[in-house]
DNA sequence: AAACTAACCTATTCAAGCC
DNA sequence: GGCTTGAATAGGTTAGTTT
C-alpha cells in the first residue's frame, strides 16, 4: 500500500510536469483507469467483538498482535490495521487531547487509555520534546560531561504518538522509555516551560516491541516527595535507583539548558495546581497516590 | 552523510449500506 | 437524507538500509 501510494504520488508529479507537453501534442487515447475501491468489508459481530476487546486493551497494536487478531478473526491484517486507524480516529476517548493540553498545560507525553489519540495539531504546536538517553542506562552510565554535548543537543520534535507509544513495529526494546518533556510554548515574554518535566515510563509488555494505549503513570512531583507513588514503590530497587539518577540528571540538564531556573524549577510557588495535577487512567488510579504535593 | 525506503501515524474525505 | 463506518488519500514521522 505504501509503495502504491508513493508511486501514485510520483505518477501525479510526472503527469503534472508533462501536462503542457501533452497539451501541445496530439492526444493519445490512454484512458487512465482508476481501480475500483475495495469493496466494503462487513465484519461479523464476533469479529467486531474481538477487535473491540483488543482495542480496549491496546489502541496501537503492533504487527504481531494484528496478525494474531487476523488469525482469530479471519480478517486480513491490512483490514485490521485500517480498522484500528478508524477506531482511533472515531473513538478518541473522553476528552480532546489538544484541548486538554492547552487548558491544563500538560506534557504531551502524558497519555492514557482514556485520552484521545494524539492529534496532528499537537505536533504542529510548538511542543519541543527531547528524547534522550538516561544517565544510567542498562548498558552503562552516560557520560554527562560537556564534551558530550552533541548527544545532548540532539533535540527532536516527536510525534506525540511516538513519544507516548513508541513504535508499534517491535523496535522498542528497552524496559524504560523515558522522555524529558518540557512543554515550551511561546509566551508574551518569550518561551515558557509549562511543566517542570514529565517522565514517561513504559513497561515491557507481553510483546516487547508493542505499545499500549494504557500508559503507566508518569513520574510526577511526588517522586521527590516523601509520599512516593505506590506504583514506583513497587518497582524493584534497581529500577528505582535508575529513576532517581534520571531525575537528577534531567534537572541538571535543564539547569544547563535553561539557566533561568524560574522556567523549569519545580519550585512550589510558580506552579499552578493544574499544571501539577497529572491525569491517571481510571484503571490504575487505585494504585497511585495522585494527591498533588503542593 | 545523504538518500532512499518501509512502516507507522493522524486528519480528512469518500462512499456503502442501514435506518 | 442522516448516520455509521470501512476505505482511500495526503502529509507527516522514525528507523533501518543503501549509496
Amino acid at each position: 500500500m505504501t509503495w502504491f501510494q508513493k508511486n501514485r504520488k510520483i505518477q501525479k508529479q510526472v503527469e503534472f510536469e508533462c501536462y503542457f507537453e501533452e497539451s501541445q501534442a496530439p492526444k493519445q487515447d490512454k484512458p487512465k483507469v482508476k481501480e475500483a475501491r475495495r469493496s466494503r468489508t462487513h465484519f461479523s459481530r464476533f469479529q467486531t467483538d474481538i477487535l473491540i476487546e483488543a482495542f480496549e486493551k491496546n489502541r496501537f497494536p503492533g504487527i504481531a498482535t494484528r496478525e494474531k487478531l487476523a488469525q482469530r478473526t479471519g480478517i486480513p491484517e491490512s483490514r485490521i490495521h485500517i480498522w484500528f486507524q478508524n477506531r482511533r480516529a472515531r473513538h478518541p476517548g473522553r476528552k480532546q487531547a489538544t484541548a486538554q493540553l492547552s487548558q491544563n498545560s500538560q506534557c504531551p507525553a502524558l497519555k492514557t487509555t482514556d485520552q484521545p489519540a494524539p492529534s496532528k495539531t499537537l505536533s504542529s504546536r510548538l511542543s519541543v520534546t527531547t528524547a534522550l538517553s538516561p544517565p544510567h542506562t542498562p548498558s552503562g552510565p552516560l557520560n554527562l560531561s560537556r564534551g558530550h554535548q552533541k548527544q545532548l543537543s540532539r533535540t527532536t520534535v516527536l510525534q506525540p504518538s511516538q513519544v507516548v507509544q513508541g513504535r508499534g513495529d517491535g523496535q522498542n526494546s528497552s524496559v524504560f522509555i523515558g522522555h524529558l518533556s518540557p512543554v515550551v510554548t511561546p509566551g508574551e515574554e518569550g518561551f515558557h516551560t509549562q511543566a517542570p518535566f514529565c517522565l514517561q515510563i513504559q513497561e515491557r509488555l507481553q510483546d516487547p516491541g508493542e505499545s499500549s494505549g494504557s500508559a503507566v503513570p508518569p513520574l510526577d512531583r511526588s517522586t521527590r516527595a516523601p509520599a512516593v507513588n505506590q506504583h514506583f514503590r513497587e518497582l524493584d530497587q534497581k529500577h528505582f535507583t535508575f529513576l532517581q539518577h534520571w531525575d537528577e540528571w534531567l534537572r541538571s540538564m535543564l539547569a544547563e539548558w535553561i539557566p533561568d531556573e524560574k522556567y523549569w524549577s519545580p519550585g512550589e510557588s510558580e506552579l499552578h495546581p493544574q499544571q501539577v495535577q497529572l491525569q491517571q487512567p481510571a484503571s490504575i488510579s487505585h494504585q497511585v497516590d495522585t494527591t498533588p504535593q503542593q
